[in-house]
DNA sequence: AATTATTAGTTGAAAATGTAACTAACAAGA
DNA sequence: TCTTGTTAGTTACATTTTCAACTAATAATT
Protein backbone atom coordinates (compact mmCIF):
# COMPACT_ATOMS: atom_id res chain seq x y z
CA UNK A 1 0.00 0.00 0.00
CA UNK A 2 1.49 3.46 -0.62
CA UNK A 3 0.08 4.69 2.77
CA UNK A 4 2.94 5.98 5.27
CA UNK A 5 0.85 6.22 8.09
CA UNK A 6 -2.81 6.18 9.48
CA UNK A 7 -4.17 9.13 9.16
CA UNK A 8 -6.08 8.87 5.63
CA UNK A 9 -6.82 12.13 3.78
CA UNK A 10 -9.31 10.43 1.92
CA UNK A 11 -11.17 10.02 5.29
CA UNK A 12 -10.49 13.66 6.02
CA UNK A 13 -13.67 15.80 5.70
CA UNK A 14 -12.83 19.06 4.40
CA UNK A 15 -10.53 17.11 1.42
CA UNK A 16 -13.39 14.47 0.66
CA UNK A 17 -15.48 17.27 0.70
CA UNK A 18 -13.62 19.77 -1.62
CA UNK A 19 -13.20 16.88 -3.93
CA UNK A 20 -16.78 15.38 -4.22
CA UNK A 21 -17.90 19.02 -4.51
CA UNK A 22 -14.80 19.48 -7.28
CA UNK A 23 -15.51 16.36 -9.25
CA UNK A 24 -20.10 17.09 -9.56
CA UNK A 25 -19.69 21.13 -10.02
CA UNK A 26 -17.05 20.40 -12.99
CA UNK A 27 -19.51 17.92 -14.71
CA UNK A 28 -22.26 20.45 -14.05
CA UNK A 29 -20.42 23.41 -15.14
CA UNK A 30 -20.10 21.81 -18.68
CA UNK A 31 -23.79 21.88 -19.12
CA UNK A 32 -24.84 25.57 -18.22
CA UNK A 33 -21.31 27.31 -19.21
CA UNK A 34 -21.58 25.65 -22.50
CA UNK A 35 -25.48 26.71 -23.23
CA UNK A 36 -25.15 30.22 -21.56
CA UNK A 37 -21.76 30.90 -20.90
CA UNK A 38 -22.65 31.18 -17.25
CA UNK A 39 -20.46 31.33 -14.32
CA UNK A 40 -20.85 29.30 -11.18
CA UNK A 41 -22.28 32.00 -9.09
CA UNK A 42 -24.75 33.70 -11.52
CA UNK A 43 -26.40 29.90 -12.45
CA UNK A 44 -26.61 30.37 -7.94
CA UNK A 45 -28.24 33.72 -8.34
CA UNK A 46 -30.43 32.52 -10.84
CA UNK A 47 -31.71 29.37 -9.12
CA UNK A 48 -32.36 31.24 -6.06
CA UNK A 49 -34.77 33.71 -7.51
CA UNK A 50 -36.31 30.86 -9.56
CA UNK A 51 -36.87 28.79 -6.64
CA UNK A 52 -37.23 31.41 -3.55
CA UNK A 53 -38.81 34.13 -5.78
CA UNK A 54 -37.91 37.81 -6.18
CA UNK A 55 -35.30 38.99 -3.82
CA UNK A 56 -32.61 41.53 -2.48
CA UNK A 57 -29.03 40.89 -3.44
CA UNK A 58 -28.94 40.84 0.76
CA UNK A 59 -31.31 38.38 0.95
CA UNK A 60 -29.32 36.12 -1.53
CA UNK A 61 -26.26 36.49 0.60
CA UNK A 62 -27.56 35.69 3.69
CA UNK A 63 -29.44 32.56 2.04
CA UNK A 64 -26.56 31.54 -0.57
CA UNK A 65 -23.73 32.53 2.06
CA UNK A 66 -21.87 34.08 -0.89
CA UNK A 67 -20.06 37.14 -0.56
CA UNK A 68 -21.97 40.66 -1.77
CA UNK A 69 -19.54 41.26 -4.21
CA UNK A 70 -19.93 38.51 -6.20
CA UNK A 71 -23.57 38.61 -6.06
CA UNK A 72 -22.94 42.21 -6.94
CA UNK A 73 -21.44 40.43 -10.06
CA UNK A 74 -23.25 37.69 -10.56
CA UNK A 75 -26.34 39.89 -10.85
CA UNK A 76 -24.82 42.76 -13.10
CA UNK A 77 -23.92 39.53 -15.17
CA UNK A 78 -27.32 38.04 -15.46
CA UNK A 79 -28.89 41.60 -15.78
CA UNK A 80 -27.10 42.72 -19.21
CA UNK A 81 -28.04 39.41 -20.30
CA UNK A 82 -31.07 40.39 -19.58
CA UNK A 83 -32.51 37.48 -17.22
CA UNK A 84 -33.24 39.72 -14.36
CA UNK A 85 -34.32 43.24 -13.71
CA UNK A 86 -34.35 45.56 -10.62
CA UNK A 87 -37.19 46.91 -9.72
CA UNK A 88 -37.19 49.77 -6.54
CA UNK A 89 -37.92 49.44 -3.19
CA UNK A 90 -40.07 52.49 -1.41
CA UNK A 91 -39.08 51.53 1.83
CA UNK A 92 -35.36 51.42 1.49
CA UNK A 93 -33.58 53.08 -1.64
CA UNK A 94 -30.50 51.40 -1.02
CA UNK A 95 -31.71 47.89 -1.94
CA UNK A 96 -33.41 46.53 -5.19
CA UNK A 97 -35.54 44.03 -5.75
CA UNK A 98 -34.68 41.60 -7.93
CA UNK A 99 -36.69 39.94 -11.03
CA UNK A 100 -36.44 36.56 -13.55
CA UNK A 101 -37.46 38.63 -16.96
CA UNK A 102 -39.23 35.80 -19.50
CA UNK A 103 -35.88 34.84 -20.66
CA UNK A 104 -34.55 34.44 -17.49
CA UNK A 105 -37.41 32.06 -16.41
CA UNK A 106 -36.98 30.30 -19.16
CA UNK A 107 -33.04 29.85 -18.92
CA UNK A 108 -34.10 28.44 -15.25
CA UNK A 109 -36.32 26.24 -16.41
CA UNK A 110 -34.29 24.49 -18.72
CA UNK A 111 -31.24 24.85 -16.24
CA UNK A 112 -33.09 23.25 -13.85
CA UNK A 113 -34.20 20.29 -15.65
CA UNK A 114 -30.99 19.94 -16.52
CA UNK A 115 -29.68 20.43 -13.15
CA UNK A 116 -32.95 17.22 -11.93
CA UNK A 117 -31.17 14.87 -14.50
CA UNK A 118 -27.97 15.66 -13.04
CA UNK A 119 -28.81 15.13 -9.66
CA UNK A 120 -30.70 11.87 -10.80
CA UNK A 121 -27.20 10.80 -11.87
CA UNK A 122 -25.17 11.11 -9.36
CA UNK A 123 -27.13 9.19 -7.03
CA UNK A 124 -27.57 6.37 -9.10
CA UNK A 125 -24.22 5.02 -7.74
CA UNK A 126 -25.52 5.34 -4.47
CA UNK A 127 -27.94 2.95 -2.40
CA UNK A 128 -31.11 4.52 -1.25
CA UNK A 129 -29.92 5.14 2.08
CA UNK A 130 -26.69 6.44 1.29
CA UNK A 131 -28.73 9.27 -0.80
CA UNK A 132 -30.77 9.96 1.61
CA UNK A 133 -28.00 10.08 4.46
CA UNK A 134 -25.50 11.73 2.23
CA UNK A 135 -28.11 14.62 2.01
CA UNK A 136 -28.98 14.84 5.55
CA UNK A 137 -25.59 15.26 6.75
CA UNK A 138 -24.50 17.81 4.02
CA UNK A 139 -27.20 19.81 5.42
CA UNK A 140 -25.94 19.95 8.64
CA UNK A 141 -22.95 20.70 7.76
CA UNK A 142 -23.61 23.34 5.72
CA UNK A 143 -25.41 24.32 8.49
CA UNK A 144 -28.93 25.43 6.00
CA UNK B 1 -42.59 29.02 3.77
CA UNK B 2 -40.36 30.52 1.10
CA UNK B 3 -39.96 27.68 -1.49
CA UNK B 4 -41.94 28.73 -4.41
CA UNK B 5 -42.14 25.15 -6.16
CA UNK B 6 -40.86 21.42 -5.47
CA UNK B 7 -37.34 21.14 -6.47
CA UNK B 8 -35.43 21.88 -3.39
CA UNK B 9 -32.57 23.66 -4.34
CA UNK B 10 -30.82 22.42 -0.73
CA UNK B 11 -31.22 18.85 -2.23
CA UNK B 12 -29.37 19.23 -5.48
CA UNK B 13 -26.29 17.60 -4.92
CA UNK B 14 -23.70 20.14 -6.72
CA UNK B 15 -25.04 22.93 -4.67
CA UNK B 16 -25.11 21.29 -1.23
CA UNK B 17 -21.65 19.38 -1.87
CA UNK B 18 -20.17 22.93 -2.84
CA UNK B 19 -22.31 25.04 0.41
CA UNK B 20 -20.90 21.79 2.56
CA UNK B 21 -17.28 22.02 1.10
CA UNK B 22 -17.36 25.84 1.58
CA UNK B 23 -18.65 25.96 4.92
CA UNK B 24 -16.09 23.15 6.12
CA UNK B 25 -13.05 24.41 4.25
CA UNK B 26 -13.35 28.23 5.33
CA UNK B 27 -13.10 27.18 8.50
CA UNK B 28 -10.14 24.78 8.43
CA UNK B 29 -8.43 27.46 5.87
CA UNK B 30 -8.63 29.87 8.97
CA UNK B 31 -5.97 27.25 10.52
CA UNK B 32 -3.64 26.86 7.97
CA UNK B 33 -3.49 30.52 6.58
CA UNK B 34 -3.02 32.09 9.85
CA UNK B 35 -0.01 29.48 10.62
CA UNK B 36 1.97 28.98 7.93
CA UNK B 37 0.16 31.71 5.09
CA UNK B 38 -0.61 28.73 3.12
CA UNK B 39 -2.86 28.34 0.64
CA UNK B 40 -5.71 25.47 -0.63
CA UNK B 41 -3.29 24.00 -2.84
CA UNK B 42 -0.11 24.39 -0.96
CA UNK B 43 -1.89 22.25 2.03
CA UNK B 44 -3.09 19.93 -0.41
CA UNK B 45 0.43 19.08 -1.76
CA UNK B 46 1.81 19.02 1.62
CA UNK B 47 -0.35 16.26 2.97
CA UNK B 48 0.14 14.44 0.02
CA UNK B 49 3.75 14.45 0.67
CA UNK B 50 3.27 13.61 4.11
CA UNK B 51 0.88 10.90 3.65
CA UNK B 52 2.20 9.40 0.65
CA UNK B 53 6.09 10.36 1.21
CA UNK B 54 8.19 11.23 -1.55
CA UNK B 55 6.22 11.83 -4.96
CA UNK B 56 6.85 13.84 -7.99
CA UNK B 57 5.12 16.51 -9.26
CA UNK B 58 3.14 14.02 -11.98
CA UNK B 59 2.02 11.61 -9.40
CA UNK B 60 0.69 14.25 -7.06
CA UNK B 61 -1.85 15.49 -9.91
CA UNK B 62 -3.34 11.88 -10.61
CA UNK B 63 -4.13 11.10 -7.17
CA UNK B 64 -4.97 14.64 -6.06
CA UNK B 65 -6.84 15.59 -9.18
CA UNK B 66 -5.52 18.85 -9.00
CA UNK B 67 -4.45 20.42 -11.87
CA UNK B 68 -0.80 20.42 -12.96
CA UNK B 69 -0.18 24.33 -13.29
CA UNK B 70 -2.10 24.45 -9.42
CA UNK B 71 0.74 21.61 -8.41
CA UNK B 72 3.61 23.72 -10.16
CA UNK B 73 2.59 26.82 -8.20
CA UNK B 74 1.98 24.86 -5.04
CA UNK B 75 5.16 23.44 -4.73
CA UNK B 76 7.47 26.54 -6.09
CA UNK B 77 5.93 28.26 -3.12
CA UNK B 78 6.33 25.21 -0.60
CA UNK B 79 10.15 25.18 -2.37
CA UNK B 80 10.58 28.76 -1.27
CA UNK B 81 9.39 28.07 2.44
CA UNK B 82 12.07 25.72 2.54
CA UNK B 83 9.02 22.99 2.97
CA UNK B 84 10.18 21.26 0.24
CA UNK B 85 13.56 20.24 -2.09
CA UNK B 86 13.38 18.67 -5.14
CA UNK B 87 15.64 15.85 -5.90
CA UNK B 88 16.52 14.66 -9.75
CA UNK B 89 15.54 11.36 -11.08
CA UNK B 90 18.53 9.81 -13.14
CA UNK B 91 16.30 7.74 -15.33
CA UNK B 92 14.07 10.62 -16.56
CA UNK B 93 15.16 14.00 -16.06
CA UNK B 94 12.35 16.12 -17.09
CA UNK B 95 10.88 14.84 -13.03
CA UNK B 96 11.89 15.86 -9.67
CA UNK B 97 11.27 13.75 -6.54
CA UNK B 98 9.40 16.21 -4.07
CA UNK B 99 10.77 16.00 -0.60
CA UNK B 100 9.50 17.33 2.81
CA UNK B 101 12.54 19.26 4.82
CA UNK B 102 12.53 19.17 8.93
CA UNK B 103 10.51 21.84 8.70
CA UNK B 104 8.08 21.05 5.91
CA UNK B 105 7.54 17.67 8.39
CA UNK B 106 6.84 19.71 11.22
CA UNK B 107 4.35 21.94 9.59
CA UNK B 108 2.90 18.89 7.95
CA UNK B 109 2.41 17.08 11.81
CA UNK B 110 1.43 20.40 13.46
CA UNK B 111 -1.38 20.76 10.77
CA UNK B 112 -2.13 17.26 10.61
CA UNK B 113 -3.10 17.32 14.64
CA UNK B 114 -4.81 20.33 13.24
CA UNK B 115 -6.92 18.68 10.80
CA UNK B 116 -7.99 15.26 13.12
CA UNK B 117 -9.18 17.70 15.90
CA UNK B 118 -11.01 19.45 13.50
CA UNK B 119 -12.35 16.75 11.59
CA UNK B 120 -13.73 15.31 14.49
CA UNK B 121 -15.19 18.31 15.49
CA UNK B 122 -17.38 18.58 12.16
CA UNK B 123 -18.48 14.75 12.75
CA UNK B 124 -19.37 15.79 16.21
CA UNK B 125 -22.67 16.69 14.27
CA UNK B 126 -23.13 13.49 13.27
CA UNK B 127 -24.18 10.45 13.99
CA UNK B 128 -22.48 7.21 13.56
CA UNK B 129 -24.14 6.42 10.96
CA UNK B 130 -24.22 9.48 9.07
CA UNK B 131 -20.34 9.70 9.56
CA UNK B 132 -19.53 6.83 8.36
CA UNK B 133 -22.05 6.97 5.19
CA UNK B 134 -20.94 10.57 4.12
CA UNK B 135 -17.52 9.59 4.04
CA UNK B 136 -18.67 6.44 1.97
CA UNK B 137 -20.67 8.83 -0.61
CA UNK B 138 -18.45 10.98 -0.81
CA UNK B 139 -15.52 8.59 -1.23
CA UNK B 140 -17.80 7.37 -4.53
CA UNK B 141 -18.69 11.15 -5.96
CA UNK B 142 -15.02 12.25 -5.79
CA UNK B 143 -14.38 8.64 -7.36
CA UNK B 144 -11.20 8.27 -5.11
C1' DA C 1 -31.53 68.57 14.12
C1' DA C 2 -26.74 67.18 13.92
C1' DT C 3 -23.45 63.71 14.50
C1' DT C 4 -22.18 58.99 14.35
C1' DA C 5 -22.84 54.19 13.17
C1' DT C 6 -24.78 50.63 10.10
C1' DT C 7 -26.27 48.68 6.07
C1' DA C 8 -26.94 47.81 0.75
C1' DG C 9 -24.49 47.63 -2.87
C1' DT C 10 -20.54 48.97 -6.08
C1' DT C 11 -15.84 49.51 -7.56
C1' DG C 12 -10.66 49.11 -8.07
C1' DA C 13 -6.52 46.88 -7.13
C1' DA C 14 -4.23 42.67 -5.78
C1' DA C 15 -4.19 37.75 -5.52
C1' DA C 16 -5.47 33.39 -7.36
C1' DT C 17 -7.11 30.42 -11.05
C1' DG C 18 -7.71 28.53 -15.67
C1' DT C 19 -6.18 28.07 -20.34
C1' DA C 20 -3.05 27.73 -23.76
C1' DA C 21 1.27 27.90 -25.38
C1' DC C 22 5.74 26.85 -24.37
C1' DT C 23 10.56 24.23 -23.23
C1' DA C 24 13.02 20.22 -22.46
C1' DA C 25 13.39 15.36 -22.22
C1' DC C 26 11.94 11.04 -23.65
C1' DA C 27 9.67 7.42 -26.84
C1' DA C 28 8.24 5.41 -31.21
C1' DG C 29 8.19 4.72 -35.93
C1' DA C 30 9.98 5.38 -40.54
C1' DT D 1 19.10 8.72 -37.35
C1' DC D 2 15.45 11.73 -38.25
C1' DT D 3 11.10 12.95 -37.94
C1' DT D 4 6.83 12.84 -35.17
C1' DG D 5 4.45 12.30 -30.98
C1' DT D 6 4.13 12.29 -25.95
C1' DT D 7 5.05 13.65 -21.29
C1' DA D 8 6.87 16.63 -17.09
C1' DG D 9 6.77 20.83 -15.79
C1' DT D 10 6.84 26.03 -16.33
C1' DT D 11 5.30 30.47 -17.88
C1' DA D 12 2.33 34.15 -19.86
C1' DC D 13 -2.02 35.99 -20.27
C1' DA D 14 -6.98 36.31 -19.54
C1' DT D 15 -10.62 35.58 -16.39
C1' DT D 16 -12.24 35.24 -11.55
C1' DT D 17 -12.02 35.97 -6.89
C1' DT D 18 -10.83 38.41 -2.84
C1' DC D 19 -10.15 42.38 -0.04
C1' DA D 20 -10.51 46.94 1.15
C1' DA D 21 -12.22 51.22 0.26
C1' DC D 22 -15.96 53.64 -1.34
C1' DT D 23 -21.01 55.91 -2.08
C1' DA D 24 -25.50 56.45 -0.76
C1' DA D 25 -29.20 55.61 2.24
C1' DT D 26 -31.01 54.45 6.74
C1' DA D 27 -30.84 54.05 11.82
C1' DA D 28 -29.33 55.40 16.31
C1' DT D 29 -27.42 58.72 19.59
C1' DT D 30 -26.72 63.10 21.50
Amino acid sequence: MTEKNSFDLMLFLPYLLNQAAEESSMAFQKLYKDRYGMLRTEWRVLFHLGIFGDRTAREICDMSRLHKTKVSRAVAALEKRRFIVREKVEEDRRSEILKLTKAGQDAYSDLRSIAETYDQKISTDLTGEEDRILRQALVKIARL
